[in-house]
DNA sequence: TTAGGGTTAG
């Protein structure tokens, strides 16, 4: 027997190794007497230990600490020294495959366990089925599980899970459908299945088939699956049902079925109901307060989200990397930069997991609040950046207005060897189209499916539509279009129709609104897009016959509401407002500014202005759209130089874009729109967008 | 030896 040479690394593991030295166990090799300071020193260096507990013949030992210290390669190295090791070591090393997600080490046990002729028993054949059921390995799960001899209800669950989890919904229904017996863990395997891989109804078609044939087999956690799918629905009616069943049954002493049940009234929309449940647990843990502070911010009630999660730092529970996650894209869709900044610095202070989901969720709000230093400053500094990381970072430049760092991000993450998804392409082709690459965009899209294998999706129809129509090439797109195999939807056509407005293609407009009142006939969007397309051609009477139908149909157009908060106090404005205390000096602000403008040579865009009245008129229609009205109080309420931020509910105008374009640099200011399309930070004279929105 | 609640990117 050859001993392994250990190489000395740095100790994270200590504390493990002194338990080891000082265990009872141990007396085997050391003396009873105390360890003098030197030898103590001696051993407690990795490779002195590791070392003397293989020339001892305590390979289990010496394998336990390499898999603790994920150190596989060495720990197979040791295995292969061995002719006949124990059922506990493969155990023990299958284990730690199974924890750390290496296939390939748990694909080496399995070989040595053929090669040595070891014949396992259930429980290490199933265990070695876990292993490659959870390492994405089905179809090694698939073939051990067929060349099993023996088989229990554990094989058939352990497979239907990972079938499950992975979201081979039919592979698992067809096991679970032909299985001899059926338990607690095959319900719940198969229920959270559905729910997990967005199929709420059979998820709740299953519940309902189980408490019809297998009612005894309901526990806690069936129980919690199934008010997760009733949640997912969402469906009330039968997330009381089961709260019922939860209450008859004595259930309700468990933390997770809590859990889950505030989460379902939560996302049935009985946010209070929620919250009620919330406040009369006992012992509440870090996911029952994510997802407390979570459907606070799904509801829209900000303020209560951000003190919750106040009350949660102050709880000392310690948040986690979903809780961050959370918070972080709600300050990510609030465009709460500082915030976000906040909890950040407490991310760091506190500690967390550089390889977790929380790392992409700081890209995200980065991205989203405008802030691409720091959005690849924190890219930059993950480990092992994911997907979501890449693809947050790619699509953040697309929407800053930064198309060249997008798609050399996107070269980059090709070159990392990540295989890029849909969504990846989404970015990627939203960037071509801020920069006017239309061929770039073209190749891009037909590289998705010809040298990435994916399908196309709808969103990847809408947005390469929308760099055709954009660039005004309505033929090729009218040929994409007919050629589709998916039926385009309202992202494509309304990209079509936007595209239509700029280059004034009546035909092909009209094509496209008919196509868009059919899906969503209560859109008054469409309405007031076809309005200026024929409003810009002068033909009032056509947009007449639209007001009319608008009002036969009962829509109404959405009144374009601005606010902004100073002192937190949200200030709202709606067109041509005159009711804010204020309003007065607003005006004259805007007066004001409105001749500097002209000065600085700005234009009033007076082409989308609905009615049918003098030039004058309109100019003076578009210089009190709420967004003007919100900038100008913004400035005027606030010391020179600080950055002002509105909020819109519509998109902005074209006209608006382009005069605070101008109030940026004539006041000085940074000014951030946040329309609700998009994010737009104004800054001496130009827009991050790039005047893309 | 197998199962549950909160999960980031468009």
């Amino acid at each position: 027997m050859q001993f392994l040479n250990f190489k000395s690394s740095r100790s994270l593991y200590l504390l493990n190794l002194n338990k080891l030295i000082a265990s009872p166990y141990s007396s085997q090799t050391h003396s009873h007497k105390p360890l003098t300071q030197k030898t103590f020193f001696r051993l407690n260096t990795e490779e002195g230990l590791l070392n003397r507990l293989c020339k001892d013949g305590r390979y289990k030992d010496a394998i336990d600490i390499l898999c603790q210290q994920k150190r596989f390669k060495e720990a197979i190295q040791v295995l292969s020294q061995l002719d006949k090791p124990s059922a506990s070591i493969y155990s023990t090393l299958i284990q730690s495959s199974i924890q750390n997600r290496v296939l390939e080490v748990g694909k080496k046990v399995h070989e040595h366990i053929k090669l040595s002729g070891f014949v396992p028993g259930l429980v290490i054949s199933n265990r070695l089925l876990e292993m490659y059921a959870k390492c994405d390995s089905l179809s090694n799960a698939q073939k051990l599980f067929d060349e099993m001899i023996e088989r229990d209800l554990c094989s058939w669950n352990v497979l239907i899970s990972g079938y499950a989890k992975m979201g081979f919904l039919e592979e698992a229904r067809k096991m679970f459908d032909k299985m001899p017996e059926r338990d607690n863990f095959s319900w719940t395997a198969m229920i959270s299945g559905y729910v997990r891989h967005d199929k709420p109804n059979e998820a709740l078609e299953l519940c309902r088939m189980m408490k019809r044939c297998d009612n005894s087999k309901s526990n806690k956690f069936t129980i919690s699956s199934a008010l997760a799918a009733a949640a997912a629905v969402p469906c009330l009616r039968i997330g009381k049902e089961i709260h019922c069943h939860i209450m008859r049954t004595g259930l309700d002493s468990d933390e997770v079925v809590w859990s889950a049940l505030s989460d379902m009234y939560g996302k049935c929309g009985s946010i209070e109901e929620a919250r009620h449940i919330f406040d009369k647990m006992v012992n509440r843990d870090v996911v029952t307060w994510t997802a407390m502070i979570d459907k606070y911010f799904e509801g829209g009630k900000r303020e209560e989200g951000f003190d919750l999660f106040a009350d949660l730092l102050r709880s000392g529970i310690r948040p986690n990397e979903f809780t961050f996650a959370g918070v972080l894209n709600a300050c990510a869709d609030l465009s709460e930069e500082e915030v976000g900044k906040q909890v950040h610095g407490h991310m760091i202070r506190i500690g967390f997991d550089p390889f977790s989901f929380a790392g992409s969720a700081l890209v995200h709000m980065y991205s989203k609040c405008g802030n691409m230093v720091n959005a690849e400053r924190v890219f930059r500094g993950m480990p092992r950046p994911d997907l979501v990381s890449w693809t947050s970072l790619i699509a953040g430049y697309a929407q800053n207005g930064h198309p060249n760092e997008a798609l050399h991000y996107f070269e980059l993450l090709l070159k990392s060897g990540t295989q890029p998804d849909h969504i990846t392409f989404v970015g990627v082709l939203s960037a071509c189209t801020h920069a006017g690459l239309v061929d770039e965009g073209l190749q891009y899209f037909h590289s998705i499916n010809k040298e990435h294998g994916l399908n196309h999706t709808a969103d990847h129809y809408a947005c390469i539509i929308d760099l055709l129509a954009r660039s005004g090439r309505f033929e090729e797109a009218e040929n994409i279009i007919n050629k589709m195999t998916i039926k385009p939807d309202k992202f494509l056509w309304a990209s079509l129709l936007g595209g239509c407005r700029i280059h004034r293609n009546l035909k092909l407009a009209e094509r496209a609104a008919e196509a868009l009142f059919e899906i969503e006939p209560e859109n008054p969007a469409t309405y007031v897009t076809m309005a200026n397309i024929y409003a810009t051609a002068g033909m009032w009477s056509e947009v007449a016959k639209i007001r009319k139908t608008m009002d036969d149909r009962g829509v109404v157009k959405k009144p374009g509401l601005s606010w902004i908060e100073i002192k937190r106090k949200a200030h709202v404005f709606i067109v041509g407002d005159t009711s804010h205390p204020r309003s007065k000096e607003i005006h004259q602000f805007l007066g004001k500014l409105s001749k500097r403008m002209k000065e600085e040579g700005f234009v009033p865009d007076t082409n989308f202005v609905l009615h049918d009245v003098e030039e004058e008129q309109k100019e003076v229609n578009l210089s009190y759209h709420s967004e003007k009205l919100a900038v100008a109080f913004g400035i005027i309420s606030t010391p020179q130089g600080t950055p002002i931020k509105v909020f819109k509910n519509l998109r902005t105008c074209v006209d608006c874009h382009t005069a605070i374009k101008f109030i940026s640099k004539i006041a000085s200011r940074k000014i951030i729109v946040r329309d609700s399309n998009r994010f737009h930070c104004f800054e001496d004279g130009n827009c991050s967008c790039g005047d893309f929105w």
